[in-house]
RNA sequence: GGAGCGUUGGUCAAGGGGUUAAGACACCUCCCUUUCACGGAGGAAUCACGGGUUCGAUUCCCGUACGCUCUACCA
């Protein structure tokens, strides 16, 4: 019988959720629920230096935001927990006990100035990076090189150690990646790393493996980053003797720095002014606060979706694709073995095509929200409806709303005067004036019927209808933007409109 | 330095021995609109280079170049 499909998302909580890593999120999400399986958080948590207090929440909130919850987490709980790697610390001990019995891994009791001093030594222009390894290894403090009872007494005292796997003399490991195909490497190139550290966490390298292996994780996504050092944890499943239960690993494309070169990172986005994180973070330690895609204006949609095609086409023509789509759609063979260079025009774009897209009430409380902050509540739903169906042609952003449409509830406090002023004269003062008296003894206000007004009023003066309808404009938005200025009219209402009237008279003549 | 991985317009990319080498973003022109957008019609722009294999390579093979990642008691 074929094994459940489980794939897991396994973030360390340092920080912000970042682009790629949320795209990580995705295509593991996409491929169990494709699969009818099981999408696992599992938080990695092994490194105490790194480690920041809010950032396990601040993801969960983030998969949330997305709608790519998990199945099993530290949070939702599960039949595997716990799903916190500092929780499971007792049973990495074990298994790496487990290896240095084998002859597969050994104790080190070096100590970091003795790394170093090694490092200083075999430094060269040729080899700027020694390593532990092979050729090193026999000069260094180890359970390798030390005879047992110096070993046992250093062990006894309590000395500081750490275990080390022992990596093999020229054997080729390879293994079939789902994206690239078979990828090898020779094992005499990779060094002794480090296995159980010395506050007796593990790496990475060993917790992915027994947490894979205990949660029975059957395919494995990761940044390519990763690709290095699978020949590691090859021989980490190999030497524990789970070779059969070894998940299928696809090493996913990095996403670039829109210009120059290398990974995406926060400071990019610092630089070039866009958002690399999905929500607000804020760094407990400096305050400082990032900018984050959701309060920037960002549709989980949208913001799914141009992540998902990001490295990944289906082969058509799409370029839109819903959740549920892309559960339907994604593949694997479809992924790009490159990385790509982020664009933020077109994530915008995705995000304007998603406005358009969705209903308005699946995004309306949001705009409503961003209102009520800047002062503006909503009194009449109905009318707040028919304003936002109006402008949002006009919004890439949900926050471009604000600009948009805030003169539909309140005056501008500023008009652009120099826009009209040039050609303004007497002619027109008393075009409006005159227009101002008509409208208040308008019985039916509707678009069409200000309309009707304005060109008999402007016919009678001889004036071209263009020549007055920037004016208005004016008027009654502030500026030159906005939808047709008669259904702004009718949706302000007449007080309104006349008040605008009569204010824009006295601030241009 | 070494290893691994990669390379189709400015960017995302389809295609995969014979094609006018799709499409999208951005850019330019025009139309619509006497506002700003949306929309519509066009335009400019691409197979990194060199060798093979082949009747024929963007596509397959080998080199080269370039780029990226890794080379931590970080993930």
């Amino acid at each position: 019988m074929e094994k459940k499909v489980r794939v897991r998302f396994a973030p360390s909580p340092t920080g912000g959720l970042h682009l790629g890593g949320v795209r990580t999120v995705l295509y593991n999400y996409l491929f169990a629920r494709q699969h009818k399986g099981d999408f696992i958080l599992r938080i990695e948590d092994t490194d105490q230096n790194r480690y920041v207090e809010g950032a396990e929440e601040y993801i969960q909130e983030c998969l949330k935001w997305c709608g790519l919850e998990p199945d099993e987490s530290p949070l939702h709980g599960g039949p595997y927990a716990p799903y916190r790697q500092s929780e499971r610390k007792e049973m990495y001990r074990e298994y790496a006990e487990q290896l240095v019995k084998q002859g597969n891994a050994y104790y080190a009791f070096d100590t970091p100035e003795e790394l170093e001093a090694m490092r200083d030594k075999f430094r060269t222009e040729e080899n700027p990076s020694p390593q532990y390894n092979h050729s090193t290894r026999e000069k260094m403090r180890s359970s390798l090189t030390l005879n047992d009872d110096e070993v046992s007494r250093l062990l006894g005292e309590g000395t500081p150690h750490v275990i080390r796997i022992k990596m093999p003399e020229n054997e080729t490991l390879s293994f079939t990646d789902m994206i690239r195909g078979e990828v090898s490497f020779n094992s005499s190139l990779s060094d002794d790393k480090v296995l159980l550290k010395g506050d007796g966490m593990p790496t990475y390298h060993l917790a992915v493996v027994v947490d894979d292996y205990a949660m029975k994780i059957t395919h494995a996504f990761r940044g390519e980053e990763w690709l290095p050092s699978a020949p590691v944890h090859l021989l980490l499943w190999k030497y524990l003797g789970w070779l059969e239960d070894m998940p299928q690993w696809a090493h996913l494309p990095l996403i670039l720095k829109p210009d120059g070169h290398g990974k995406l990172s926060k400071r990019d986005g610092d630089r070039l002014g866009f958002p690399v994180f999905a929500m607000n973070w804020k760094d407990s330690k400096t305050a400082e606060l990032t900018q984050g895609f959701r309060e920037l204006g960002f549709l989980p949609e949208a913001f799914i979706n141009m992540l998902a095609v990001l490295g990944w086409n289906d082969g058509t023509e799409q370029e839109l694709y819903s959740r549920d789509e892309l559960i339907e759609r994604f593949s694997l063979d479809h992924v790009h073995k490159g990385g790509a260079k982020f664009n933020y025009e077109k994530a915008k774009w995705f995000n304007h095509e998603w406005i358009k897209k969705l209903p308005a009430d699946k995004w309306q409380m949001t705009v409503r929200k961003d209102f009520e902050q800047k002062g503006v509540t909503i009194e009449d739903e109905e009318k707040f409806s028919k304003v936002l169906e109006l402008v949002k042609d006009r919004c890439t952003l949900l926050t471009d709303f604000w600009e948009q449409a805030s003169f539909f509830f309140k005056s501008p406090e500023t008009i652009e005067v120099a826009a009209v002023k040039p050609k303004w004269n007497e002619d027109k003062a008393m075009f409006f004036d005159i227009l101002a008296e008509k409208l208040t003894v308008q019985e039916e206000w509707t678009a069409a019927n200000i309309e009707l007004l304005f060109k008999e009023t402007a016919a009678e003066k001889g004036i071209k209808m263009g020549e007055l309808q920037l004016p208005f404009r004016i008027m009654l938005v502030g500026g030159k933007f906005g939808p047709t200025v008669f259904d702004i009219a009718a949706l302000i209402g007449k007080t309104e409109t006349i008040g605008r009237i009569r204010k824009g008279l006295t601030n241009i003549g």
